[in-house]
DNA sequence: AGCACGCCGACT
DNA sequence: GTCGGCGTGCTC
């Protein structure tokens, strides 16, 4: 019968909706679920998880080809992992093959074996225990090695150089081999003494501490309200239990200093995981956390996947940061997966944010979150004066207003920095013809070209277009070509020359594109190097300059009337993150606003009321208007060369949907960007009322794409819990 | 997503 | 004459 068969069930790396079954040839045992094997896979090998062992819907008649090799002789990932990326797999609608592949490192993908690499190491022989070192007292060096070896049985390569070494070997009371790095143990050791808490960190840390199973705390504090002290202090509880903590930080926020201020207070093994690191390096880390040697581990979005042995507590820094969510492919958060591993693990969450996502407010107010505020600004720092410049009627130059102007100049002359904010990188976001209006626009993109000063082109940010900037209209042949609205390039020009004994430094992606400019230009300007910094959003995160005394938004009046609902939200958070950095030492800190419309509601809530109560009205007008965090999104995109292929494709989508209560499908509607990079894109947006609806009428379409050929002709992907609309 | 096959423009 | 551009189709 079918059972006889010796087929395997497979989850392959690619993003199709299906398994694979192979043949298990005589010569190799059944795999187990959760082992990786290698198989063959169109015309190349590629690394599966085994599924299921002899499937019995495997159609007998189907020619199935066979596994080429058995990497794992049990499953690779704990069960807790296995129960977590397929509970992903199942919530985003993707394939669970490359939800496992993105969930391992890297070496593991390309087949490595769950090992540390064996080192070279220089190890004592039965001679060498027995011999006296006095022998060899004529060659100190030669004899302090011997009696190391004599002590420690054994020593890295590295420390023993090979003229002290080699005749030792040679007299056979040492010997060269290799060796696999083994777990280590640790214990929990203090390494400098926490501060003194006030009674809402107190509160807050206790209550951390007294969590049954899996709770989630919501640790909403102002800047500089001490959150961190709240995170070490229950970090510190969770290692004296011998218990280990994952900590998750934005992209930006895994710097050197993070990692100090943790090495500094606990005397234990941390691990950083960084995109700088190796493969190598990347396994070793997932080993140290897998097998329990280390006690910590700092990482970015991907670090959720990382296994433990004994996990005791996750804290999620800065929860609100977007770039907890991948938008690309798997298009996971690693803030809500964070959430489902509590819950599997039972161990305690904890969301840090002096801004909160308006998702995670709102579960704090529907109390399943604990909600524990942190509002006293630690130290004594005086709060920041805010002043809203209206735009109207106001001579500007370069983006900057007069009275902004005069602003910067007290504070220069005061020795303090400012700091400025534009989101918009370039000398000007498009090149227009005085005489005819021509504007000067991408090819291939709906988008005007960026004018680039600096290295004398045209740029377009959709596609990665450029050509050199015309001399002469092509439509009129004027020669007044002229440049329309301000970037960061030009900010940066008019300040070098408005204040010519002033450094100016500007950080955004295209001055800091060499490796390590970041790292350089935000230590310059830590060590008070430059007077005035100008920037995109980049330089609004996780960094304390602490002369800067004026922080400035040049322009948010586009985030006021955007096509994003969120657009209001992210304002509201960049705002109170930057107002943050304004004189957090000793001096009065100013932060500005420029904008046309001084009086619009959300902006007067946010400066007069501060971020919490902005974030509950805004919350309201969500609430209205039927948007998240009240109703649960899908977003299906799809993009091709024809646009009529793509509309049928998502037409053909949006008619598979059953006419169901609480579930509206929106579109297809044209992306905000109709074309990018040659091809037409457009989307269909999916409303529903609930999660559960969501789940459940999105299975039951997914389930008919297969048969729906207009799909093939155009590149299509699902994304759960949008963030981003473009 | 790869990877190959397959058909049209600028090079040795 | 070919190298290579990426459009198209397939993967147990």
């Amino acid at each position: 019968m079918q059972a006889s068969l010796r087929r395997v069930r497979l989850a392959l790396p690619v993003p199709l909706r299906q398994y694979f079954d192979y043949e298990i040839p005589e010569k190799f045992p059944l795999p187990a679920v959760g082992a990786r094997l290698r198989v063959p896979f169109g015309r190349r090998n590629v690394i599966g998880f085994c599924v299921a062992q002899q499937p019995q819907d495997s159609p007998a008649d189907m020619s199935c080809k066979a596994i080429s090799e058995i990497i794992d002789s049990e499953p690779l990932l704990p069960a807790m992992m296995w129960q977590l990326c397929e509970w992903a797999a199942d919530y985003y609608h993707h394939p669970l093959g490359d939800v496992l592949q993105q969930a391992i490192p890297a070496l593991l993908r390309k087949g490595e074996a769950a090992q540390y690499a064996s080192q070279r190491v220089l190890a004592i022989t039965a001679a060498g225990t027995k011999v006296d070192s006095s022998e060899i007292a004529r060659a100190p060096k030669r004899q302090q090695l011997l009696q190391q070896l004599q002590q420690q049985q054994q020593l890295a390569i590295a420390d023993a150089p090979k003229q002290q070494r080699q005749p030792l070997i040679d007299a056979g009371w040492a010997e060269q081999i290799e060796q696999v790095k083994a777990a280590s143990r640790w214990r929990y050791q203090r390494a400098e003494q926490p501060l003194t808490l006030n009674q809402q960190q107190a509160l807050a840390v206790s209550a951390i501490n007294q969590a049954k199973g899996a709770e989630t705390f919501l640790l909403d504090g102002v800047t500089g309200s001490g959150k961190t002290e709240v995170y070490l202090q229950a970090i510190e509880q969770v290692l004296e239990r011998q218990q280990q903590v994952l900590v998750l930080v934005p992209e930006i926020g895994l710097t050197p200093q993070t990692l100090a201020r943790f090495r500094n207070r606990f005397a234990v093994p941390i691990v950083m995981l960084h995109s700088a690191l190796t493969d190598r390096e990347r396994l070793d880390a997932w080993l140290d956390a897998s097998n329990g040697s280390a006690a910590l581990v700092i990482g970015t979005r991907s670090a959720i996947f990382t296994p433990f042995k004994s996990l005791g507590l996750i804290v999620v820094d800065e929860e609100h940061d977007l770039s907890f969510k991948q938008q690309e492919g798997f298009r996971y958060s690693a803030r809500d997966l964070a959430s489902k591993r509590g819950q599997l693990e039972q161990v305690p969450l904890v969301l840090g944010s002096a801004t909160p996502s308006f998702e995670t407010l709102n579960n704090a107010i529907q109390q399943r979150f604990r909600w524990l505020p942190l509002n006293s600004r630690a130290g004594g720092a005086q709060p920041v004066k805010q002043q809203l410049i209206d735009l109207k009627q106001q001579r500007m130059n370069a983006g900057l207003s007069e009275p902004l102007l005069e602003m910067i100049k007290n504070t220069l002359a005061k020795h303090q920095q400012v700091l400025l904010f534009l989101n918009r990188r370039g000398f000007a976001p498009a090149l227009m013809c005085h005489e005819c209006g021509w504007l000067a626009s991408c090819q291939r993109c709906d988008a005007y070209y960026t004018v680039h000063h600096g290295i004398r082109q045209l740029h377009c940010h959709h596609c990665g277009a450029h050509r050199p900037i015309p001399k002469q209209c092509p439509q009129c042949s004027s020669l007044e070509l002229m440049t329309q609205g301000i970037g960061t390039e030009q900010v940066e020009q008019t300040l070098s020359q408005l204040f010519p004994e002033t450094s100016v430094l500007r950080i955004d992606r295209d001055s800091t594109r060499r490796k390590g400019s970041l790292d350089t230009y935000l230590k310059e300007a830590t060590d008070n190097k430059h007077g005035i910094l100008v920037g995109t959003q980049m330089l609004a995160k996780g960094h304390h300059f602490p002369q800067v005394s004026l922080v400035a938004l040049l322009d948010v009046d586009g985030a006021l009337y955007s096509g994003d609902f969120r657009a209001a939200e992210r304002l509201g958070q960049l705002y109170t993150q930057v107002a943050g950095r304004a004189g957090r030492a000793q001096h009065q800190g100013y932060v500005v606003l420029q904008t046309h419309h001084p009086e619009h509601e959300l902006l007067q809530d946010l400066l007069n009321n501060g971020y919490s109560h902005f974030a509950l009205s805004a919350m309201t007008e969500r609430q209205q208007a039927q948007l998240p965090p009240f109703a649960h999104l899908a977003l299906f995109r799809a993009e091709a060369l024809q646009l009529d292929a793509v509309h049928q494709a998502l037409q053909d989508i949006a008619n598979q949907f059953p006419a169901v209560d609480g579930v509206n499908v929106l579109g297809p509607m044209p992306a905000l960007m109709e074309r990018r990079a040659g091809k037409y894109r457009m989307q269909l947006l999916i409303h529903c009322t609930s999660r559960a609806l969501r789940y459940q009428v999105l299975n039951h379409v997914l389930a008919r794409l297969a048969a729906i050929s207009s799909l093939k002709q155009v590149r299509w992907n699902l994304d759960i819990d949008p963030q981003d609309f473009s």
